[in-house]
RNA sequence: GCGCCCGUAGCUCAGCUGGAUAGAGCGUUGGCCUCCGGAGCCAAAGGUCACAGGUUCGAAUCCUGUCGGGCGCACCA
């Protein structure tokens, strides 16, 4: 890393100086003017050291050894900034570097294969997954990959609610829907769920179970009912979450935290804590203690346990497994949960800050400019497959990535469905299709490209050290957006790289000097290095936000080698 | 009423662990374009960073307040 080599040189040059542990700020300017790294410590240390910080910075500047630092250029600029060019010798190693690193480039071991859960999703088995829950799914799954690609041993959990009251509501409209199928008449609850595959689901019920049923409005046959839809339902929701291609590790039942009685158990750790109390004869927990606006109920009057006491169950759980990092990833409407659970955790001796939590926004989708609200099955939600089926996986999760979580995101199908630069998926999936042509072109294997022994000093051309600085940033792209759970950081790099790699293409049609191929031996081998160099970046950057793209770009390249320029951004699935 | 999130160019949004003239894409305008696979390439115009204070050498970024929008505020989950 030059950074480090250039940071330890400074900080010796401060030693040197009689300043010893001082801050060194070092940040990339966003004027390429200012060099390619800049830092700030004479505009710092002007205080302490009662010097003008231009003064300082001159002084800084003359000590530095330019070779220890890896740069080639020192400049002091403004009020005291050194602004610092990387060496070209840096750049050429660093290229090599990637084209060698291949499918492990921009992976790193800052989380030092330490544990991290990974909770996301965790919808109800009450109907089929909306485009809430696929923004979740994709966003979990990037956070997870991210994590992974920096270090950290991660699990993917999705937790279950399969024990609670919308479960209930769930079996009255089944049960309601089967009456009617038979013929009954009966009323359909206020609080059911109104969805077409509720009626599906009770003339399943119906087929299987014939009218045993028919009139029973006992415990028996609702349970006969939850049963049944709940394993529908969670059968659909693994189809859907499977052609969406995202996996879990684990699937948390909620019931097992009662079964295993770890909720009992919860209630008379934190009765032990001195913070219960009773009160209108029901149990409290003085979760105020800990920051929240109010003490909770942990055990209603009814004598059944709220849904704080499983959470907070659950939670314990993750910690004693091992997870001392847990990271949930959730609809923002559920913020209201947060403090008090990590008030209950907190109680019980955990960290303050755990877990941490993804919150997200919800998502608009739009067609031809209009809101688009309902879907066949599920009557008033679009449904996640609705979305996939029309626009591909790939470019769902790519929309469901571009905005950071805290933002509400508009779901653009007309653009989703373009095939131009238009659509940021295109546009990054066709600069590495484009590459691939150029291998096609060379008659070369993209994937056996090497460094070994090409003249790599021959990329003098600034579209391309540009390019290649581009490229070495992907590392600390990718290490910033995991620590800051930002896949639309990966994202916004990646349309960065698509468009200086246009540029560079296009500069080639323009002049010949700058083409690839056709320059001369020297120059097109270290061209193809740079090629094959962009398609990593490219290709690892998608995979580790979930998007297969890169098997899709190869069969791209296929197609087009018969077929003429056709890209097929997405295959049918199945 | 209380809490959380948001309010940046015509539109959709980055930037928000404070730094040097506020960025991108789309849209608009003006030039190119038989080119190594695309209606693409290049360039320009366009912003009191909601508003008002404060902290700081320096604030879109931190603090306080106001206005506007979203979402939560159950002995529901």
């Amino acid at each position: 890393m030059p950074v480090e080599k250039l940071r330890r040189e400074i900080a010796r040059v401060l030693s040197g100086m009689g300043v010893e542990d001082a801050e060194v700020g070092l940040d990339r300017p966003r004027n390429p003017e200012h060099g390619d790294w800049a830092s700030n410590v004479a505009l710092t240390l002007a205080r302490p050291l009662g010097r003008p910080p231009r003064q300082i910075a001159e002084e800084i500047v003359g000590r530095i050894d330019r070779e220890a630092a890896g740069v080639s250029a020192t400049e002091v600029a403004g009020p005291g900034f050194i602004n610092f060019r990387l060496s070209g010798d840096y750049l050429y190693r660093g290229l090599a570097g990637i084209v060698a690193g291949d499918g492990d480039y921009g992976r790193s071991q800052a989380g030092a294969g330490r544990p991290v859960n990974v909770e996301f999703v965790s919808a109800n088995p009450t109907g089929p997954l909306h485009i809430g829950h696929g923004r979740q799914a994709a966003l979990g799954d990037a956070v997870a990959e991210l994590l992974a690609w920096a270090g950290w041993k991660v699990h993917r959990e999705y937790y279950y609610n399969d024990a609670g009251e919308q479960i209930m509501r769930l079996a009255r409209s089944v049960w309601a829907r089967y009456q009617q199928h038979l013929g009954e008449a009966v009323e359909f609850p206020d609080d059911g769920y109104h969805g077409g595959y509720v009626r599906e689901i009770a003339a399943q019920v119906a087929a299987e179970q014939g009218d045993r049923w028919r009139g029973d409005a006992g415990d028996e046959a609702l349970d006969a009912m939850r049963v049944f839809a709940v394993r529908v339902l969670r059968e659909e929701q693994n189809r859907d979450l499977d052609d969406f291609r995202v996996h879990f590790d684990e699937y948390f039942l909620e019931s097992s935290l009662y079964t295993g009685g770890r909720v009992e158990e919860t209630i008379s750790r934190l009765r032990g804590t001195g913070l219960v109390y009773e009160k209108d004869g029901a149990l409290w927990l003085r979760t105020t203690e800990f920051g929240d606006d109010k003490d909770r109920v942990m055990v209603k009057s009814t004598g059944h346990p709220t849904y704080f006491l499983p959470d907070v169950a659950y939670h314990v759980g993750k910690w004693e497994r091992g997870f001392h990092r847990a990271i949930n990833v959730q609809g923002a409407d559920h913020h209201g949960t947060v403090a008090r659970v990590r008030a209950g955790l907190q109680a019980l001796g955990l960290p303050a800050g755990y877990p941490e939590y993804v919150l997200h926004q919800m998502v608009l989708v739009m067609r031809g400019g209009e809101d688009v609200k309902f879907s066949k099955r599920a009557g008033d939600y679009v449904t996640l497959r609705d979305l996939f089926e029309e626009v591909g996986v790939d470019v769902t999760r790519y929309f469901f990535l571009m905005r950071r979580p805290e933002s509400q995101l508009t779901f653009d199908l007309d653009l989703a469905l373009e095939q131009s630069d238009r659509n940021p998926v295109y546009k990054v999936q066709y600069a590495h299709a484009r590459m691939a042509a150029i291998f096609r072109r060379a008659g070369v294997d993209g994937a056996a490209v090497s460094a070994e022994g090409a003249d790599l000093a021959l990329l003098v051309h600034p579209s391309e050290t540009e390019l290649v600085k581009l490229l070495l940033r992907f590392p600390e792209t990718v290490d910033a957006a995991a620590e800051a759970h930002a896949p639309h950081a990966v994202t916004e790099y990646l349309e960065e790289v698509a468009g200086a790699v246009n540029s560079w293409y296009h500069a080639g049609n323009r002049d010949p000097q700058l083409r690839v191929l056709g320059v001369g031996e020297e120059l097109s081998r270290a061209r193809l290095v740079l090629a094959r160099a962009i398609q990593v970046v490219l290709r690892n950057g998608l995979a580790l936000l979930g998007i297969t793209a890169p098997e899709r770009m190869e069969r791209a390249e296929a197609d087009a080698a018969s077929e003429g320029p056709e890209v097929v951004l997405q295959s049918p699935e199945s």
